[in-house]
DNA sequence: TGTACGGGTTAAAGTAACTTTAAGGGCAAG
DNA sequence: CTTGCCCTTAAAGTTACTTTAACCCGTACA
């Protein structure tokens, strides 16, 4: 396999920046990356700055922004008029909806502890109408 | 509003259970809930059992796990000969997919805090193409 | 009596963010 | 020369719903 990085085959961009083929038309099909320059065979071939675009997007669907919320960024990392702090919002804003998941995930795995907690105690031979845990998460409210 | 337990509408079984009409309708169309009586109009109604199997399948979504979980779930607590305990072993997984979920959320919180400290600190007033938090997002693993 | 309102009904399309499938072309190695 | 891997496209599938369109029904009010 031939890497000269300026000209990449999908595979190797896709292997590089650790996302699927599949997944690299698609971005370019949605206009998050540009159409691709072809090779006389009408293959897509790319460079350096596509491998820097396309980790840029990888890395801010990996905090967990959204397709649109990276498409944003994309656009103001790429902009030498405008400041970064409109990203730098967005990123806060992550923070604090990451911290509320995070408290949501800990309640509910609380939760689950005793549901099996109970489930171990009260009914490890009995049927499942008589589990003690299955009766109270029939009950509504 | 009449709600005898026994011929809700749609309507307050979606309000007595916390769930959507579409959503309840949807569930009929999989299968997760049975075909539902109607009246002479042709309009669903439903039973205080009809409010305790969608308690229980609302339950189950809400500690995460999938339709089909949930599916199976159902059916092993309406089950009178089978035990519970795949259903703890099912609860006990998802504790442990939630706790890797929690690490992994917070190493990602770390990450984003970092980054918007770095912008703070070197970038306040720069374009994005100086912003360090962005270059350093561009940099291939 | 008429009509406006707040329910209910259906099927079909939209959503996110891809993945999978089908059906085919290109090219290098054995 | 054929096996195998990579590439191409468009279209359908996935999850778990939500939204929309177009319609029916019973009732409360003027």
């Amino acid at each position: 396999m031939h890497l000269s990085t300026n000209s990449m085959t999908i595979g190797t961009l896709a292997k590089t920046c650790d996302v699927s083929a599949p997944t690299i038309r698609y971005y370019e099909k949605i206009a998050l990356l540009p159409l691709a320059n072809r090779n006389a065979s009408d293959q897509r071939r790319y460079t350096a700055s596509d491998v820097e675009r396309l980790t840029f997007i990888r890395r801010c669907r990996d905090f967990g922004f959204s397709i649109e919320q990276s498409r944003d960024l994309v656009a103001l990392s790429n902009s030498t008029t405008r400041g970064c702090s409109h990203s730098r919002d967005l990123a806060a804003e992550r923070v604090t909806e990451i911290r509320a998941k995070v408290s949501e995930l800990k309640a509910l795995e609380k939760s689950l502890k005793s549901l099996v907690q109970k489930c171990e105690t009260t009914c490890i031979d009995g049927t499942g109408n008589d589990c003690a845990s299955f009766r109270d998460m029939r009950m509504p409210a």
